[in-house]
RNA sequence: GCCGAAGUGGCGGAACCGGCAGACGCACCAGACUCAAAAUCUGGCGGGGCGCAAGCCUCGUGGGGGUUCGACUCCCCCCUUCGGCACCA
């Protein structure tokens, strides 16, 4: 018997689905369309384990789906715009494009080696003119509805990456790519109008119920949405207006003192010419350049200054003094707040700090609160007190009458605070998406005429590690204005590469695409996404922006469609000696390493089989020994039984019962585990125990004439099954057989339910709640009956002579439970 | 602090709708094969107890309570771990 070679094997049968263009779309079927994607990647150069798991778990999906008729767009490309190259570019002097083409085909080779089933001729990278092209486009049509904008704002900077940050990708107040601390700066930027879809965007969540309620909560969060009221304070001595935004009116009468940001325009000029104007400067000018992330901080102490001015409460009518402090945020809300310090423990314990009036308005039912005996404030509900025409009432309808009574008087009105901000999307880099507007001192801002699409990289720049390599370019910036054609200058900037990934899913339909972005006709049949498969990290920033932009390309009537991934999976991590595989740990399995020593299939196997998809999976050396002792397990077990299929040219005989029915309960769980539950771990431990029990057949039964048909049906419905997850060794083993065909490629067989149960079947029998013995009856056994047996057990009989018996349940083919009093 | 997920043998995990806890695999132990080792094959493998033995009893799914004939599964309280958000008025 030849040895199990599954270098031979995989590279032969790689090769041959290449040349057939087995896994390309049209392949599956006319059956119902089904778009499974998996995150694309990030073109490094090298796959890594978590790549393996990703892409492992999809292959299977589609293998499975492909066979059972469905017709499936299972793409990959590359994410290849972004820093990593550029940094690439400025280590080892070469250019950002030569790099990441050289790392597209170092992936694309490794990923072809996984055996996975790509439809490889839909490939596309985001750095392909052809792509970008198209970011440029939607720029300019956002633009054109005033999505896209740009202004001066305060501005997350990497000083590392010498680039702006989104709000979304500050973590913790570091640059989520190098993890440096980001610093603020006050740039004028491009931002893309997310928060006009806010609403939507959070509407939306509550119908994608195929997603991980954990990645629903995080946007929902992200969001932020607050309901309230914005209530007019007044000036003590102008009357000018003072808005502010609270959750709880029904507070309005415990309102004390009032509280400005201190970046907050009118704090300077309300002190200008004062006494107070020295000391609230000296403090403004202090807290506005401290950290901001130490500054937002919960724990921060909190503190300010009284600016010399106060407000009038437009209820009470009383004036309150008028402060400037650290825990004020200027871009939320209006920038400044009302103060209610018995009800908010920031506004307590500023209060306390600087001995300002704590008036309590909602005391707990029944009970009643003393402002000077209090430790911390009331923020649960309770009764109004102290509130004028509204004492008495419970503060959650005190919410809705306050507000009322305040529209009512026009000095206030129901409204709604999100959180989110404008995603900011100007970049001061190189590779990525250039913005396409051209600045002229006649016409301003110009946006770039569509018959100059792309805007292309300029090759004459140096890339120093220091600021924007466009800006080094002797010939980009110069341009004529498309307007009056006088001389302008390009904008410099680039798009956040997130704006690529926003829609690429869109592009896979139609790829050549050169109309449009997309053809709307492909994407009206393949999109939504049914199957996004990738890492948890994109819960928001990805998974968020791809949700806007599929918004805002309905809005300009390129899909009908709003949400992009009707289904979501959120892969864990693969982890060793209980940490994240890196570098600096030292703990890296490289894949190359794995596939020459295992195989594809075994690491394919392993990685599905050590741990349901969505868990973090701990690598062990073992475990995958483990996975390819079953690989050789069952080409020993085939081999052989193959070649004496093939010699003896067997009669067609009747199949046994028992290899049927061991065929169709394993077809039922491998079909329901792959295919509904997406729990692979479960499928491969079925095929293991097919495995087993189906070389216990062998040994009873042998392998002669009379039993080859049986074996070879085993054998050729395991094989299907098996190519989900070990295609390689199972198109050898199926041609092996003398069978047609690609075993990836056959029609997945249906199961017959009644060959999934046993005839007879194990009986436990209950007393009192514990097994006291096992029966075997036939199945589908009356309750009358399996009572008859079970009372006639001597061990039963045990329990129950000495007892009446006071209750009985029967659940048909499981169990009897006989209570004994 | 708020929100979310999880906690089962030495380990990864299974038990899908409230019905036999520990499938499958790893590790380990014993045996077969071998001069020997590796590989392979066979058997054993949650804890405690009784029994020469077949077997039997008992405890056991983070802890405590509850519902139920019956709870890893449902409800209440608590603990631990991981993840997200975090002065958002």
């Amino acid at each position: 018997m030849r040895d199990y070679d599954f270098t031979a094997i995989e590279t032969g049968w790689q090769k041959r689905w290449e040349e057939s263009g087995a896994f390309e779309r049209g392949n599956g079927g006319g059956g119902e369309k089904y778009y499974l994607l998996e995150m694309y990647p990030y073109p490094s150069g090298k796959i890594h384990m978590g790549h393996v798991r990703n892409y492992t778990i999809g292959d299977a999906v589609a293998r499975l789906l492909r066979m059972q008729g469905f017709d499936v767009l299972y793409p990959m490309g590359y994410d290849a715009l972004g820093l990593p190259a550029e940094n690439a570019a400025i280590e080892n002097n070469v250019n950002p494009r030569d790099w990441t083409l050289q790392c597209i085909a170092g992936m694309e080779k490794q990923q072809r080696r996984m055996g996975w089933s790509y439809d490889w001729s839909r490939k596309l990278s985001t750095c392909d003119p052809e792509y970008y092209r198209w970011n440029q486009w939607l720029f300019l049509r956002m633009y054109e509805r005033g999505l896209a904008y740009r202004r001066e704002a305060p501005i997350n900077w990497c000083p590392r990456c010498e680039t702006v940050l989104a709000n979304e990708q500050v973590v913790a107040g570091a640059c989520w790519r190098c993890d440096t601390k980001v610093e603020v700066r006050s740039l004028e930027q491009w931002f893309l109008r997310i928060t006009q879809y806010a609403e939507e965007l959070l509407a939306g969540l509550d119908a994608l119920d195929g997603w991980p309620e954990r990645v629903r909560v995080m946007q929902k969060n992200w969001i932020g949405k607050s309901r309230g009221a914005t209530v007019n304070f007044r000036l003590k001595d102008t009357g000018e207006t003072l808005p502010v935004f609270t959750t709880r009116p029904d507070t309005l009468y415990g309102a004390t003192f009032m509280v400005f940001a201190p970046e907050h325009p009118k704090v300077m000029e309300l002190v200008k010419g004062t006494d107070y104007e020295k000391p609230v400067a000296a403090f403004v000018n202090r807290v506005v350049i401290e950290d901001r992330f130490l500054r937002t901080a919960e724990d921060r102490e909190k503190e300010g200054v009284y600016i010399g001015r106060d407000a009038i409460n437009p209820l009470t009518g009383e004036p309150i003094p008028i402060f400037t402090a650290n825990f004020v945020l200027m871009e939320y809300g209006t920038g400044m707040i009302m103060a209610v310090p018995a009800h908010d423990q920031r506004d307590f314990e500023f209060a306390r700090k600087y001995g300002i009036a704590v008036r309590v308005v909602i005391v707990p039912p029944g009970e009643s609160l003393d402002p000077a005996a209090m430790t911390r404030a009331y923020e649960g509900e309770g009764t109004m007190v102290n509130s004028g025409a509204f004492s008495g009432l419970h503060n959650v309808e005190g919410i809705e009458r306050v507000t009322r009574c305040l529209e009512e008087k026009g000095i206030g009105e129901e409204s709604v605070q999100y959180k989110l901000r404008d995603w900011l999307v100007s970049r001061q880099r190189y590779w990525g998406t250039i913005i396409p507007i051209i600045y002229c001192d006649d016409c301003g801002v110009v946006p770039v005429p569509e018959k100059d699409l792309p805007v292309e990289f300029p090759t004459d720049v140096e890339f120093t590690g220091r600021g924007n390599p466009l800006a080094t370019s002797k010939t980009f910036a110069a341009a004529a204005c498309p307007k009056c054609g006088g001389a302008a200058r390009r904008e410099t900037d680039t798009m956040d590469t997130f704006v690529d990934s926003s829609w690429y899913y869109f592009r896979f339909t139609s790829p050549r695409c050169r109309a449009l972005p997309f053809d709307k006709e492909q994407a009206r049949y393949w999109m939504p996404v049914d199957q996004y498969i990738g890492g948890i990290e994109h819960a928001i920033l990805h998974l968020f922006y791809s949700r806007f932009f599929t918004r805002v390309m309905r809005d300009l009537g390129l899909t009908e469609h709003s949400e992009p991934f009707r289904k979501l999976l959120c892969q864990g991590m693969v982890i060793k000696d209980g940490a994240k595989m890196s570098k600096s740990l030292g703990n890296i399995v490289d894949p190359d390493e794995m596939i020459e020593k295992y195989g594809a299939d075994t690491c394919r196997l392993f990685i599905l089989f050590a741990s349901p998809p969505e868990k973090d999976l701990e690598w062990s050396d073992r475990g995958i020994e483990g996975s390819h002792r079953f690989l050789k397990r069952t080409w020993r077990a085939l081999l052989p039984l193959a070649e004496k299929w093939r010699e003896a040219s067997p009669p067609a005989g009747a199949i046994d019962l028992e290899i049927k029915r061991l065929v169709h309960k394993t077809l039922k769980k491998v079909t329901g585990d792959v295919g509904v539950r997406m729990h692979h771990n479960t499928a491969v431990s079925a095929l293991m125990e097919f495995l087993n029990a189906f070389s216990g057949f062998v040994k009873e039964k042998g392998t002669g004439p009379g039993a080859l048909p049986s074996l070879k049906y085993a054998a050729d419905h395991f094989l299907m099954m098996l190519s989900l997850f070990a295609p390689h060794v199972s198109e050898e083993l199926w041609r092996e057989f003398g069978n047609e065909g690609f075993v990836s490629l056959q029609p997945w067989p249906r199961w017959d339910e009644e060959l999934t149960v046993e005839e007879t079947v194990e009986i436990a029998v209950q007393v009192n709640g514990k097994v006291r013995d096992r029966l075997r009856l036939p199945k589908g056994a009356g309750e009358d009956e399996a009572f008859e047996a079970a009372l006639a057990s001597a061990r039963i009989r045990k329990y129950t002579s000495d007892g009446r018996i006071v209750n009985r349940v029967y659940v048909p083919n499981r169990l009897v439970s006989i209570v004994v009093g």
